[in-house]
RNA sequence: GGCGCAGUAGCUCAGCUGGAUAGAGCAACGGUCUUCUAAACCGUAGGUCGAGAGUUCGAACCUCUCCUGCGUCACCA
């Protein structure tokens, strides 16, 4: 029975005929301040019964309860407030800790259900921005969170390898392009293409038509088309896999839409079987009116597919490969009405799994207040934040731990970190105008400072060079630094539990800062190296803390070095 | 215009299912390294929680109206 099992149960048992322990328990909350207490029970709903002030009624209540096994139980106003018995919390909390290790908030309630995640997705031939950067590690911590909950996920990088936009670069590089500028720098050189084709076709409008001209013979297989595509993708992906290397994710596939050429055809003539597709204005669209949606446009006029036609073949390919509990699509808020319709037509092609798919949007990012934009050349290159981040980082490490031996792969760590953490501590659907100074910033709420934390606490370790099993100690930590330590991991795999539950990394992220805080402020507090009869009592919380660090970090992709 | 998201301290944001004096970080000012890494810690200052009504014992949070910003509204993805 846990801590809050157990206030529950007093309650209840002091008000019996009134309240069932499962009424009691959403009441019950957790004060803001922990010199009130650590649960805290407010009378209010009692009033009207009672006939009676709230403050009485706390007043009596505390009168009824069984306050032992607490350290106290007191009525201050109209609450009710419960004081932990610290040693014993302090004492289970960390040998838990101790004993479980990196498993610590593990559980098995997935069942090792598939969860296919859509994330990353960028587009072949275009360079990797800050926006990209946002589906890939909110995807990436969300498959970690889900694995950890004893759930399988599956890291797809739905590549943007199909598409108009590949008629159009053709084009572009008949017109302009050359094999050894390709050579020199893939991705520059593709992109240069891409915007002077934009450029040209607001002149020229025919230019489009040659593009979509080109788009449809690559549909349709012609081997010129293809092979100027295939070299463009090899190419690109190898860039992108440069990136995806500095950053730490990798992928269980990188099938693209490309990948579903061939799988639509099925869908599109199921559509037809079912009478769901209707022509209008020479396409065929699915009418979603009834969901109060816009028509899902599923074939051009001139008969070439569209996105939401390889999304709907891309979904049941998914479906059929893994029966997914859920399936989920780390993409941007702008895409919201797609993944509306998405959900809509296989619900009318009668795919109850259609409920399972979970759109995961994100805020936008943008740059002096206007949206990211390739075509336009408003772009933020994720490559360059990187390399901005670990440079700084360096200097960091030069000026402050010039001796420290594997420098260059911890300013790695702390830049990349830097930056991935910076991503996920807000939340998703907040948009930011994008600023370098705040993304490399190293101090405050910032991911190295979660990992200086955890660095810290690693050197006390390493200097404490102790041989006596923790798992032993028995002396409680009752001071109020240590005990608002305890209070955050003994929280943790709640805290794990709501970040799934919200498809919400920042929810750990915004767990780590506060955790990091509270042991900041005991480190600065409480010596803690000193040999006297507490010593592994502390030597077991410092390193709970570490522990649990890390797993906060690992679950957002964020490296935890041991000095730095 | 319809739909969606957002509006909390100078800036960037927390605030779990409505609850006890609204919290952090950055920036500003002032302290703390002969002692476990000062990428830290402590303190000062800073707010009509966009505006107005309503529901409630109680509203930053729920409902309605309005204002502002962003996104989106079929042949891009």
């Amino acid at each position: 029975m846990n801590v809050k099992e157990n206030v529950i149960a007093s309650l209840h048992q002091a008000l019996a005929s009134e309240l069932t322990p499962a009424e009691i328990g959403p009441l019950l909350e957790v004060p803001k301040s922990s010199k009130l207490g650590d649960y805290a029970f407010p009378t209010f709903v009692l009033a009207k019964t009672w006939h009676r002030a709230p403050q009485q009624i706390a007043a009596e209540l505390v009168e009824r309860i069984d306050a032992s096994g607490y350290e106290q139980v007191v009525a201050t106003g109209a609450y009710v407030n419960f004081f932990l018995d610290k040693g014993a919390f302090a004492q289970q909390t960390v040998q838990t800790i101790l004993a479980q290790g990196a498993a610590y908030g593990d559980s098995t309630q997935g069942q090792q259900a598939n969860i296919p995640i859509d994330m990353s997705s960028p587009n072949i031939a275009k360079p990797m921005s800050m926006g990209h950067l946002r589906s890939t590690v909110i995807g990436n911590s969300l498959a970690k969170i889900y694995a950890k909950l004893g759930f399988h996920p599956i890291k797809i990088n739905y590549l943007g390898d199909w598409g108009t936009q590949f008629g159009k670069l053709i084009v572009a590089y008949h017109k302009w392009g050359s094999e050894a500028e390709i050579k020199a720098d893939p991705i520059g050189n593709l992109l240069k293409y891409y915007v002077h084709f934009h450029e040209e076709a607001e002149k020229d409008p025919k230019l489009d038509d040659e593009g979509r001209a080109w788009f449809k013979k690559l549909e349709d297989g012609d081997p010129e088309a293809t092979h100027l595509w295939e070299w463009f993708r090899g190419l690109s992906l190898a860039e992108f896999k440069k990136i995806y290397d500095r950053l730490g994710i990798t992928f269980d596939s990188y099938n693209g839409e490309a990948y579903y050429n061939d799988k639509m055809a099925p869908v599109v003539a199921d559509l037809e079987q079912q009478g769901l597709l209707q022509e209008s204005q020479g396409a065929q669209i699915v009418d979603l009116t009834a969901e109060g949606l816009n028509p899902a446009l599923i074939k051009r006029s001139d008969g070439a597919t569209l996105y939401i036609t390889r999304d709907l073949a891309a979904a049941i390919d998914r479906y059929q490969k893994f029966h997914f509990s859920l399936s989920l699509y780390v993409v941007g808020a702008e895409q919201t009405e797609h993944f509306k319709q998405l959900k809509a037509v296989l619900t009318k092609m009668g795919y109850d799994w259609a409920a399972q798919i979970v759109h995961v949007p994100f805020g936008l990012i943008t740059k002096d207040g206007k949206k990211l934009s390739t075509r336009k050349g408003n772009v933020v290159l994720l490559d360059q934040v990187l390399d901005e981040a670990v440079s700084l980082a360096q200097a960091q490490i030069a000026a402050k731990n010039p001796q420290l031996v594997n420098a260059a792969t911890v300013a790695h760590q702390v830049g990349v970190g830097a930056v991935i953490f910076h991503d996920l501590k807000n939340d998703r659907l907040d948009s930011f105008d994008f600023n370098l100074q705040d993304v490399v910033r190293f101090e405050g709420e910032t991911g190295p400072y979660v990992q200086y934390t955890n660095a810290r606490a690693q050197s006390i370790l390493r200097k404490a060079d102790f041989s006596e099993d923790l798992t032993s100690a028995t002396v409680p930590l009752t001071d109020p630094q240590a005990w608002d330590v305890v209070k955050y991991l003994a929280d943790f795999p709640n805290v794990i539990q709501r970040a799934a539950a919200a498809f919400e990394p920042s929810v750990i992220a915004k767990y780590a800062l506060r955790l990091a805080k509270a042991f900041n402020k005991y480190y600065a507090n409480s010596k803690i190296l000193v040999a006297d009869e507490q010593l592994a009592a502390r030597l077991g919380l410092v390193t709970a803390v570490s522990q649990v660090l890390q797993s906060a970090l690992a679950l957002l992709g964020v490296a935890a070095p041991e000095e730095m």
